[in-house]
DNA sequence: ATTCTATATCGCAATATTACAATTAATATA
DNA sequence: TATATTAATTGTAATATTGCGATATAGAAT
């Protein structure tokens, strides 16, 4: 049916899911470590540097917004996306219990 | 056209979305919540607990194998799941490293 | 006001994902 | 061997994603 039947899941687990989903895409990942690498906010640059077309890094860039991964404000003729840093902070620490739960070692397989 | 153009992407960049996109699902992000609490393995306890029908659980096993997130061995009649310790910490560390980077307060929007 | 520049939006085609019923495969047990 | 039991596979319908050309929008500069 092609559509995540979200009803039965945990908030967390929907929320989780959803801002992974935002990242899981190498042309975002690049976007993400754009951003990160000048921290001060950049837009048409990417359209040069990764070699998409406009419309497509646009929409790229809507999405990461949509889920609250950055955020734009208008900077005269262009706009500025920087990181959001309370969605960073949330996803960082929730991956960060995630990942950190695991202790290895017990192995079954 | 619906195919990511991996190509024009740096391998690091492919195989980190590669890794999320496979936890990018409720049910996905379920499933290894649900083999962190038993670290033992488990299966066919998946399909009555998330209420999803058995091929499509057996379908999210099967990406996160496919991924190497998770690694599966016989047990007798049934399955049994657990995490690839390799990829495991790969993906944490790789995912500390990228969250790590962003030294927020610079601020510019 | 007109024009230029930078982004966003619309619409579309190609492909991918999600979910499941039906079936098959594989192993255990009677 | 026949029969459960468990999980994988196949096929299919519904929906989502990716990418881009064409176009629209908004602000700056002339």
């Amino acid at each position: 049916m092609g559509l995540t039947k979200s009803e039965i899941f945990t908030e967390e687990q929907n929320r989780l899911s959803t801002l992974l989903k935002a990242m899981a895409h190498p042309a975002r990942i690049a976007i993400l470590q754009r951003i990160l690498a000048s921290n001060t906010c950049i837009c048409g640059d990417l359209v040069e540097e990764l070699g998409l077309a406009q419309p497509t890094i646009s929409q790229h860039l809507k999405e990461l917004k949509l889920a609250g991964i950055i955020q734009g404000t208008v900077e005269g003729v262009s706009i500025c996306y920087c990181i959001n840093p309370v969605t960073w902070k949330l996803l960082k620490d929730q991956l960060g219990i995630f990942f950190e739960s695991y202790k290895g070692e017990v192995s079954c397989c």
